[in-house]
DNA sequence: TAGATGACTATACGATCGTATCTTTTTATG
DNA sequence: CATAAAAAGATACGATCGTATAGTCATCTA
C-alpha cells in the first residue's frame, strides 16, 4: 500500500492549483537546464517528478508549454532568492566603500552556484536562435539586460566600478561570473578542486577585484 | 540525373580517406554545436551534408563515435587555424608593449566568432557530468587548460598582466571573451546589435584591457 | 442524490530515433 | 577482364518520442 504520508486534500485551494503539479515544474526546470530542451522527454520529467507520464501532460498540454512554465517558475524563484544575497550589500544606503563591490561579486557567484538552473536554462536556448530564445529575450532577457546595466552605473555613480561602457562592464563582469558556474564541471576535473567552495570563490573574486580596482602589479612598475 | 559536377575520383588518396567522409564530419560538428547530442540525428546530419543516412552510420558505425571524431575535427581546426590568428601577436619576440595584450585578446575574440563551433561544443557538454565530458577532459581539455595557463604566466613574466594567480585570471578572461560569443543571439536581439562587428569588438576589448591595465578613473581620483 | 467538475490514469497512434543487415555500385589491383 | 575490397544505398527492427483520447475516481454543488 505504500505510505500515503503526504495526502494533504488541500482542499483545491492553496497557492498553487496542485501540489503535484509545483512539483513536476521543479523537476521539469532540473531536467531541461541539465538535458536542454530536446534531450529532454516528458517520460523523464514524469520520473524525476516521481508521477506518471500522462499527469504531466495533463498538466501541461505540450512540452513546450510545460518548458515555457517551468522557465517562468526558475525566473521566479531566482527573483524571490536573489535579494537575500543582495540585501546585504545594498548599494543606495550611502555607505561607499570599495569592499562592497567584493561582496556584491561574491553574493552573486555565490547564488549562482545555488541555483545554478537559471544560468544553465540560458545557456542552453543562448547559443542558437530559435523561437524558444526569442522568447526568452521578449519575456526575460530585455529586463534583465536594463537592470544589470542599472546596477552597473549605479556603483559606477559611487565610483565602485571604473567609469567604462556599462554594457561592456555587464558583459565582462557576468561572463567571468558565470562561466565559472557553467564550466565547473570540467575546472573540477582538470584541476581536481570543487570550484564551488568557499576557498576557490573567495580566491577567484579576489582576483576579480583585483583587477577592477587597478591591478597593482603593472600599474606600479610602469 | 541533377548534375554530377563534383564528381572528383579523388583516387583514394588525399588526405581524408574519403572526401564525402570529411564533409560528413564538418556537417556533424556544425550540428552537433548547434542542436547538442541528444538534440542530433544522423537523418539531420546527413541532410546537412547531403548524403543518405546509411553512408553516415557506415562511415562512423555509432552515434557516440560520430561524436568523438567531429570533435576530434572540429580541435584539429581549431589548432590549425588559431596560430594565424596569434602570429602577429607573438609574446615571446622581447617586443614588449602593452598594445599586444589588446592585440591578443582581439585575436582570441576575433578567432572564436570566426569559429564558433569549439566553444558550442565546449558549453553544450560542459554544465553536466557524462562519459562524454570525461572523454573531453582527458583528451584536449587538460592540455587546454595547461597551454591557457602557460600563456598567461608567460604573459605575466613580461608584465604584460597583472600578476594575480593565473588560473583565475585565465578563467575571467575566457569568461569575458567566451561569454560574449555564446550569449551573441541573445545580445543582438536585446541590443539591436550585432556583437560580431569590428566596432562592438574594438569596444568591447578596449573596455576589458582598460580593466587589465588598471582601471583609470577609479584609481584617479582615489 | 444526480450531475458536473477537476485530478489522475491507461492506452494507442504515427513519427522518428539508433542500429543492424543486406544489396548494389564504384574503385583498385591482378 | 576478373575479382576483391571499399563506398554507397535500401530496408527493417525495436524502442522511444510527443500527442491524442477515453476512462476512473474523488470532490463539490444544486
Amino acid at each position: 500500500m505504500k505510505t500515503a504520508d503526504q495526502k494533504m486534500p488541500t482542499t483545491h485551494g492553496e497557492d498553487e492549483s496542485s501540489s503535484r503539479r509545483s512539483k513536476i515544474l521543479a523537476a521539469a526546470a532540473d531536467v531541461f537546464a541539465q538535458q536542454g530542451f530536446d534531450g529532454t522527454s516528458f517520460g523523464t520529467i514524469a520520473q524525476a517528478a516521481d508521477v506518471k507520464k500522462s499527469l504531466v501532460q495533463y498538466h501541461f498540454k505540450s512540452k513546450e508549454k510545460l518548458w515555457q512554465e517551468s522557465i517562468h517558475w526558475v525566473w521566479k524563484q531566482r527573483d524571490q532568492a536573489l535579494p537575500k544575497y543582495l540585501q546585504r550589500t545594498s548599494l543606495n544606503d550611502g555607505n561607499n566603500n570599495a569592499q562592497m563591490v567584493r561582496e556584491l561579486c561574491k553574493q552573486i557567484l555565490q547564488f549562482t552556484f545555488d541555483h545554478p538552473q537559471w544560468v544553465k536554462l540560458m545557456f542552453q536556448e543562448a547559443s542558437t536562435p530559435s523561437p524558444r530564445l526569442d522568447w526568452m529575450v521578449e519575456t526575460f532577457f530585455k529586463k534583465d539586460f536594463a537592470n544589470g546595466k542599472a546596477v552597473i552605473e549605479l556603483a559606477q555613480q559611487q565610483n565602485l566600478l571604473p567609469k567604462v561602457d556599462a554594457m561592456d562592464l555587464l558583459h565582462i563582469l557576468s561572463g567571468a561570473l558565470i562561466y565559472l558556474v557553467n564550466v565547473a564541471p570540467i575546472s573540477q576535473r582538470v584541476l581536481g578542486e570543487n570550484p564551488n567552495s568557499e576557498q576557490y570563490i573567495d580566491r577567484h573574486i579576489n582576483t576579480l577585484v583585483c583587477l577592477l580596482q587597478g591591478a597593482p602589479s603593472i600599474t606600479a612598475n610602469s
